[in-house]
DNA sequence: TTGATTTCTTACCCTACGTCAATTTTTACG
DNA sequence: CGTAAAAATTGACGTAGGGTAAGAAATCAA
């Protein structure tokens, strides 16, 4: 267990006493291609940390579109944050659906909170991440209000470099706001440079 | 300043020691409208509670259009969290201009670290804030994708209830990432039923 | 391998929103 | 106040990207 929680505080050096606490609440699993690990209505309790693999997070609006909010890769954390972090209940409004056969180490967010609370270096450790993770939130409201479509496809393409193979065409699209048909003509249109 | 202190973290409760510690980090300031707090270009170390008064974080692409990333009122903290939060170095890349006469209180970044570390009901606000924040930036993302500009315009007028009498409306249409033009239509189109 | 299914591309037309320019309305200020 | 400046509206027209439908290509399953 101690080199995967290496792997996940990267950065963090823990005693013997703390590695046996936080592998305590970390439990491994895994799923395969086309499963979903979140549906709406379910019950969220836990963070994923992704060991190996591929996972994205999406929504489909009233009028049955689906929208991607974000590809989870190697070393990421996924869940549906808008129900674990959010006001109201736990109820998920996600899906969450493997699109890579993934290994995976969940932590439930009490026992994360509990962790927090005991071990001071954990603590600053998400508040660090979580600031991280504003920065990269406020950047990528900006990137959808400044960028066309063709600007953020090449944007995206760039921020997940490897990503291509293992993500359908129509999940882009669908994180980037667009049809598969617009992204279809975006990627001719790139390729006669 | 006890009662500025416990404004500002609502729900919790300090010993006068706790007091004195806080109130040594935080700085009164005062804004008058069309000034900037922030331009590019300047450092950052600094988050801002808003105690009166309305502001606006905004950034200018390379075509020179500008884009409003978000609006801060009463009760809320604003900086450029980019430069704040971001892996890189301290410099804006943001605007933020006061919109409506405002007093705001202060604290450094590095002062309010060192107030998670000392105090640790400080330290899980802003982790509790964080989550938060979080789960609304997902939400906006979200909304963004799924809505119209005219259901965006309408959600945002839900949003922020008071806010359309300080706030021009080419700040609106910029936040919503269309001209004014458009949203004259939008109104216009509303009006209209 | 081959047929079936899923995914991607292309073509056609349509719509929401952008651009430009003129006009009216509102706000600021001497 | 009244005038200038700033902001909002309107109209005519352009364009990026959407909708639909059909075919091509890739992937999967047996």
């Amino acid at each position: 267990m101690k080199p995967i929680i290496q792997d996940i505080f990267r950065g963090l050096t823990f005693t013997d006493d703390e590695l046996l606490q936080i592998s305590g609440k970390l439990h491994k699993t895994s799923i395969l291609r086309k499963e979903h690990l979140i549906e709406p209505g379910k019950d969220v309790n836990h963070f994923y940390y992704i060991h190996a693999g591929c996972l994205r997070t999406y929504f489909i609006d009233p009028a049955g579109k689906e929208h991607t909010l974000q590809f989870a890769i190697k070393g990421w954390w996924t869940s549906d944050y808008i129900a674990l972090f959010g006001k109201g209940d736990t109820k998920s409004v996600a899906y969450i659906e493997c699109i890579q056969d993934a290994t995976l180490y969940k932590v439930a967010k009490s026992d994360f909170d509990e962790l927090c609370r005991e071990i001071p270096k954990v603590s600053r450790f998400h508040v660090q991440n979580l600031e991280s993770a504003f920065a990269a939130f406020q950047r990528r409201i900006l990137e959808n209000l400044m960028l066309s479509a063709k600007e953020r496809y090449i944007a995206f393409v760039q921020a997940y470099p490897n990503i291509e193979q293992s993500v359908k065409n129509y999940h882009i699209a669908s994180y980037l706001g667009i049809t598969t048909e617009s992204l279809s003509r975006i990627r001719r249109n790139i390729a006669l440079d």
